[in-house]
DNA sequence: TTTACATATTCCCATATAGGCATGTATTGT
DNA sequence: ACAATACATGCCTATATGGGAATATGTAAA
């Protein structure tokens, strides 16, 4: 199987740099397309081409005034993104706190004197069977 | 130009459905590479080449141990990809008050008389010379 | 060493891109 | 009605993909 077309969800949409750039661009407020063609220096029917599939996974909405199409970001469809990476967001911390404490547990470790210490990191969450060996 | 390479950078290699199923599995703490392909239920090999993608952005971190491979996900890797998607809270936030305001004002309309009023939204944030025609 | 096990890598291919270019379509102005 | 403007769409191509199957690599056990 190829990979997932662009359309698919709103995480294929936002790979291509460009859409994220347009984006960015349109949640400000609204601008017509040939504005974002200019602001993001690609062709017109490439820009077209982009808000299309931003379009389809509603990414973006739009609103015709006249001959322009008004387009602006949907930013309620970028949420789901904000989630899904956000639940990260405990392990990362996590980390920052590790790499904190071993920052710390080095500066004592020079004031004092030396200390043999096993690294086990002591998790295993999953409760599947392991054969670990000691 | 063809899509960018699933390797580019973490938004390409988030994009997979498959992967990110594997960041969600190896948040919680390692795992070798046998039970993800138990997990995902997929074939070993794919399960693989997901997990060199992953490691080549730097998404997963990968500790031999004897003929396993522990992988674990890097969570401070999808840091940047919330900060991204957190810079349009602002936004989204403000589409719920509005809707929030047309609930709370159709409500009032309906409690007394009636009251014709013009939809404007106020909003023209980019400085760009527009031609608007009222 | 030979064998078994855990992963990685290679080869093959149907598929979907992102641009570049040309053209179609809707709307406004003369 | 006709020309001009603002977008959208269609066509073409080089490129990268993800899965399947087969194979290579590396480590441990016999």
């Amino acid at each position: 199987m190829a990979r997932a077309a662009t359309t698919s969800d709103p995480f294929n949409a936002i790979a291509e740099p460009r859409r994220r750039q347009i984006l960015t661009f349109l949640a400000v407020g609204e601008r017509p397309v040939g504005e974002i063609v200019v602001a993001i220096g690609l062709d017109q029917p490439s820009v077209s081409k982009h808000l299309g599939v931003l379009r389809e996974v509603g990414l973006v909405h739009v609103r015709r005034n006249g001959r322009l199409r008004m387009y602006r970001t949907n930013a309620a469809a970028i949420r789901p993104l904000h989630e899904w990476t956000g639940a990260f967001e405990r392990y990362w911390q996590h980390q920052l706190n590790r790499i904190k404490e071993r920052a710390e547990a080095k500066m004592h470790q020079s004031a004092r004197g030396r200390n043999a210490a096993g690294h086990d990191s002591s998790s295993n969450p999953h409760p599947k069977a392991s054969k670990e060996r000691p």
